[in-house]
DNA sequence: CGCCTATTCTGTACGGCGTAGAGAGTTAGG
DNA sequence: CCTAACTCTCTACGCCGTACAGAATAGGCG
């Protein structure tokens, strides 16, 4: 029995993908590709040019085959990021003998994620709005939940503040890629690119109307584009959330 | 979905559409649009079916008039999405008065920012890779870091808590609207979905491989599908954040 | 007034996208 | 061997953003 899915897609099928599909004996021609080799060639796209430039035809051109071709091991272009977001997931380091306590643990795991993001940019602007249920994906979810596990957190607590950790180095990592690629992909540098505004800005607006913005706003500006300082923001921003993280687990 | 990228042409003339035209007197026929209108009309068909519903086929045929007649007014796609971004952030109130001192300043700025998500989710999909510098972002980022003026914070700490909570918002939305609209979109109830997944689930992993996982995913589910419980999750979150912050405060 | 010219808007077109559908080629099970 | 299952190609549809050419409009200046 077949069920009929009109709006999103069987998800019998990208279960089966994600978690690797039992082999059975094919009939057909062997299959020239993989699934690996093709969100391997997709994932490889988006680390080189962003997520933008990876389309169908793009990854299928790299693999030597037609667009079409794809579809016989994957569903359509949705599915192909959700294998992307759960290969990636794999790359990051979970030891199980961090010592110190949940705070050297939580700490491990924002910058595992911090390092991801930045190996992988792309994964800033892939939006997931439902659930990928993969293996790589539930693996760090499990592992980031034993950080805080035997805390003394209620379940939902311990949900909540990996999702806020999660959430808060996805801002971060937001933040210093903005601050690093602006002048890059405008091809001037910060301060040309700041010569040409500032003229604009102020024929426009008076300082005296926002002075905290324009005084924080320039502090702040000179801050990211020193040169290692938005992995110190990052650090800084975290301390700060742990210390909220801290209260509440010696609450209990 | 993936996300809609917006910035990047000719600053000047972003600018003048931000900050609003000096009007000069013009030759040929009367534009029958304004700027306003069409950022208006984009705005709409964004609430009213996501952002990916946003063409400029679709804007001008609201409008009656060919897609190609808006580029008059706006020179391309990017730029209109930094005019709706800019647009509604005009919405969120910004009271002077506010008692209490930081804290309930920043609650509310917090709030106000979870409170415009909600009225517009397509702003989670806008990635503005560059910063858009219109009247309203301005007059809100001078609006946010006046709540932690005058708390000891050097410049760039204000800056990076007035961050730290737009980025806790931004993720505490997406985590809430991919709640809520799991079980709209696919047509089924949440019970329905996890009754047909969960099948699929157990056949290819052992509860035992993630046990944390396992148990502490099941009581976030469930507290997430009820009725009201992701604003609950927002402010408990919000609440340890801010105490992060607190500790940083009272130490200067 | 009438011309000139800047501006608005339309029509058409290009190259991209995701993917549906038909059909050619290939291989295993009966 | 035949047939059915399977892979892969080709073509095509309907979207997308937008470049370009040209028609219509109307203010500035003679």
């Amino acid at each position: 029995m077949t069920t009929e899915y009109s709006g999103g897609s069987d998800p019998k099928r990208i279960m089966e993908l994600l978690w690797g599909a039992p082999e059975r004996t094919r009939r057909g021609p062997k299959p020239r590709l993989s699934v690996e080799q093709i969100v391997a060639a997709a994932t490889a796209i988006a680390d080189a040019e962003g997520l933008a430039a990876v389309s169908m035809r793009r990854v299928a051109e790299r693999l030597g085959v037609t667009a079409m071709s794809l579809y016989t091991y994957v569903p359509g272009k949705a599915e192909l990021l959700d294998l992307m977001l759960d290969r990636v997931c794999a790359e990051t380091a979970k030891p199980d003998d961090v010592p110190g306590g949940w705070r050297p643990r939580l700490e491990l795991v924002a910058r595992e994620a911090w390092a991801l993001y930045l190996r992988h940019p792309w994964l800033l602007h892939l939006a997931t709005n439902r659930p990928v249920l993969g293996p790589n994906l539930i693996a760090r979810y499990d592992y980031e939940l034993r950080a805080v596990d035997g805390t003394g957190l209620t379940d939902v607590e311990m949900d909540l503040v990996v999702q806020m950790v999660g959430d808060y180095v996805h801002g971060a990592v937001r933040g210093a890629l903005a601050a690093a690629t602006l002048p890059v992909d405008s091809g001037k540098t910060d301060d040309e690119w700041w010569a040409e505004l500032s003229p604009l800005l102020e024929k426009v607006y008076d300082a005296d109307r926002f002075p905290v913005a324009t005084r924080v706003g320039a502090a702040a500006g000179q801050e990211y584009s020193a040169p290692l300082d938005p992995a110190r923001a990052f650090e800084f921003g975290l301390a700060r959330l742990l210390d909220g993280v801290a209260a509440l687990i010696e609450r209990r």
